[in-house]
DNA sequence: CGTTTGATTGACCTTAGTCAAGAGGCGTGG
DNA sequence: CCACGCCTCTTGACTAAGGTCAATCAAACG
């Protein structure tokens, strides 16, 4: 039995986005104080989600795109008849819910793998402000095209290695590109995510992963893996190795 | 030996985005008649290119976006040590480039499959119009989003069926969507390249060409698909049916 | 302290990739 | 005009990568 998806998720809680952490990488990135000041008025207070709990339902009217504040999240298709595809995961200074402007209804759900706190940005204002601040217009095709880049990125590389190899050193750069380390990774997520994402069955990520640790390319303590010789790791990212 | 790639392309033809044919599904959709006069201030001259020729050479300095007029094109990444490997397909109508705005350089090389005619717009000077035509802006957004969501369409269905089938309908949509058959489909590519961006080789497409054939779901003629039972193929592309 | 959920490992089997051969089309040049 | 070579596509036989089924184990939780 599935765990039900409570939507009703928590309170509000404020902090401008002035005093934000994720200031130098979410949205705001390059603006001035005054266009920060323009941009907050379209921020809603962050929103706690639970872990398990939809910020977003599959199919609900698009209404805002969101940046993740802490934690992270999964995006999950349903196909016919209750198959879950799980099409990509949310770190912290992401954003998600573009896909949904050309139908103005969410492709996907989006689901809390931990507890987090997202900013709720209405589309509508956004695209007022940033017709007024080039800056943000600017960074908003900017995050898309990166978007655009992720997605085809976990694409098809042939192998299951090259799969998961390409898919730590993803994770790896995300966390980089906001301070964290880059051979430190914790996985938010569970090994059935994974698989789900990579196209792979959870046995073969596990199988994998051990044989990775065996390889001494990566030290497995749960879901706390770290990268010991990243080289090697991107040579078979696109199979140069066996 | 591969045919040479030539990036001399052709010369320019002139006509202005009202008299164009894709006027009604292209980027000036939904503008008013002095709207699309300001847009075409940003459209240079049609460019003619040549079956086989790239439009763009994956590494160059992003500058523009492009739209298809007529014909159509492959997206290709090279990986390290030559491997192509083809990630999309764009037709008369659709826009390719935008995946290049973040890194300010193109990803993948976009070679012709036919002769064809694309419209540059650089991409500086569809900012500026963007932010004084809020029509504009918000349909770029549409666009980057469809282009989001048709990426991961392709995505990770399990079996080769049903990759093939969601391909084949994917491309009956996207012709229905300017006006032609949604049931007569002629590939302007090569099963390879199709196997190619499925990620499957190419005797296992032609193999499921011919059992879909078998099956009365299509009719083959060389490049020309005739879809017979729409329903069935959906229905084969959700894996509802073996 | 039992129950549940996630992870690992093994044995077996299915799917699709590889290798190989041959057929049909098309353009080039003798 | 025909012959040759080059593509592209198709089909068959074999193989390997990864999926499925099943058992076990560990950690989390009520």
């Amino acid at each position: 039995m599935k765990k039900p998806i409570n939507t009703q998720h928590g309170q509000h809680c404020a902090t401008t986005c002035e005093h934000c952490a994720l200031v130098d990488i979410c949205l705001p990135v390059g603006l001035s104080a005054e266009d920060l000041v323009t941009i907050e008025s379209v921020v809603q207070k962050s929103i706690a989600v639970k872990s398990g709990e939809a910020i977003v339902q599959a199919g609900q009217h698009f209404k805002s795109v969101f940046a993740v504040k802490s934690g992270s999240f999964k995006s999950t298709a349903h196909t016919q008849l209750g198959k879950e595809q799980v099409v990509g995961f949310s770190l912290a200074g992401e954003m998600f819910g573009f896909d949904a402007i050309a139908s103005q209804r969410y492709a996907f759900s989006v689901i809390a793998l931990e507890d987090s706190l997202v900013c709720e940005l209405p589309f509508s204002d956004i695209l007022t402000v940033a017709a007024q601040v080039p800056k943000l217009q600017t960074h908003l095709f900017v995050t898309m095209s990166q978007n655009l880049n992720s997605m085809q990125a976990i694409g098809l590389q042939s192998t299951a290695d090259e799969r998961l190899a390409n898919f730590l050193l993803n994770l790896s750069a995300r966390l980089a590109r906001r301070g964290m380390s880059a051979t430190q990774i914790h996985l938010s997520m569970p090994r059935q995510d994974i698989a789900n994402c990579l196209g792979l069955a959870t046995e073969t990520i596990s199988r994998l992963l051990t044989k990775l640790q065996k390889k001494s390319v990566i030290k497995i303590d749960g879901r706390d893996i770290l990268i010991l010789d990243l080289r090697l790791l991107q040579k078979i990212s696109c199979g140069e190795v066996v």
